[in-house]
DNA sequence: TTATTAAAAGAGAATGATTCTCTAATAAGT
DNA sequence: ACTTATTAGAGAATCATTCTCTTTTAATAA
């Protein structure tokens, strides 16, 4: 078993959520989809190895994750829900005419928004996150 | 008639849009409603006034609103589409536990992303558009 | 190792926001 | 006012997601 599976064990069994055979399947399908898939595009990939998982019970892992703060759901423009398993600070980056989506890592960007925000503040708001989407187009094919 | 009606009369006009009366009322929904409108809560709105206005009626216009660039989505993370009316450049406050959601404008910090990213850019990626996401808590009620 | 039990998975119906289809009405130009 | 393409109305259809209820299972303890 890979490392990244054992972490994955182990955040379950830290917030006290039984390691099911299901819950890692699904956890594994998100590590290896980078472009943040959805519900559906998960239970394609896991239905290879598990071919009986239920739909509701894909659903359902996927929010006792979120509720855990294990995964994150992405914001987007529509009504189809995606998902990331990357929960270090990081921004995304959308394309204009497509539904890809990319992660964009830039600490010294977020310094910069974080001393600008400590001398500046927003009235009446208390910032936890700060989160940056980047609306444009790749030069690259999706890899 | 208020001179922003006139305005949206003209912004219809300019698309080739039909200016309907249907139209009109979910414009000006949309206007008097600062806290980004779910198509429901245009819907209850216009009622008053428009009693018969269908459902799919609704959702045909602010997809036409949207298509035609007179008014934008607000990204979420549940699946309840929310709508927004003001076009000027500016970012969205969202509260960590309601659905709140409010604008922020800084012209000072959107010169400094700018400038950033002038210099720096994205590989394989062409930045069109630049909108932060705060996720906090309000420390005022809501208006 | 087996027994116990609360948590989780499976199956399929239910929900609800949104979209679609088809017909009737109407805005805008002639 | 006349004509016509566009738009609105009505209600069925769709489809992602949630819910309910039953069965199974992971985790702990004997």
């Amino acid at each position: 078993m890979s490392t990244l599976m054992q972490e994955m064990k182990q955040k379950l069994f830290e917030k006290g959520l039984k390691v099911t055979p299901q819950r890692l399947a699904i956890l594994q399908a998100l590590m290896s989809h980078k472009n943040h898939p959805t519900a559906e595009m998960i239970m394609e990939y896991i239905r290879v190895n598990h071919p009986n998982i239920a739909t509701g019970t894909v659903y359902k892992i996927l929010e006792v994750l979120v509720d855990n703060q294990i995964i994150r759901k992405v914001q987007t423009e529509n009504d189809v829900m995606r998902y990331d398993a990357i929960m270090d600070k990081h921004h995304h980056l959308y394309c204009s005419d497509s539904a890809r989506i990319e992660d964009y890592v830039d600490p010294a960007l977020d310094d910069l928004l974080q001393t600008y925000f400590i001398n500046k503040g927003i009235p009446d708001f208390k910032i936890e996150d700060i989160q940056i989407h980047f609306n444009g187009r790749f030069l690259n094919v999706e890899k």
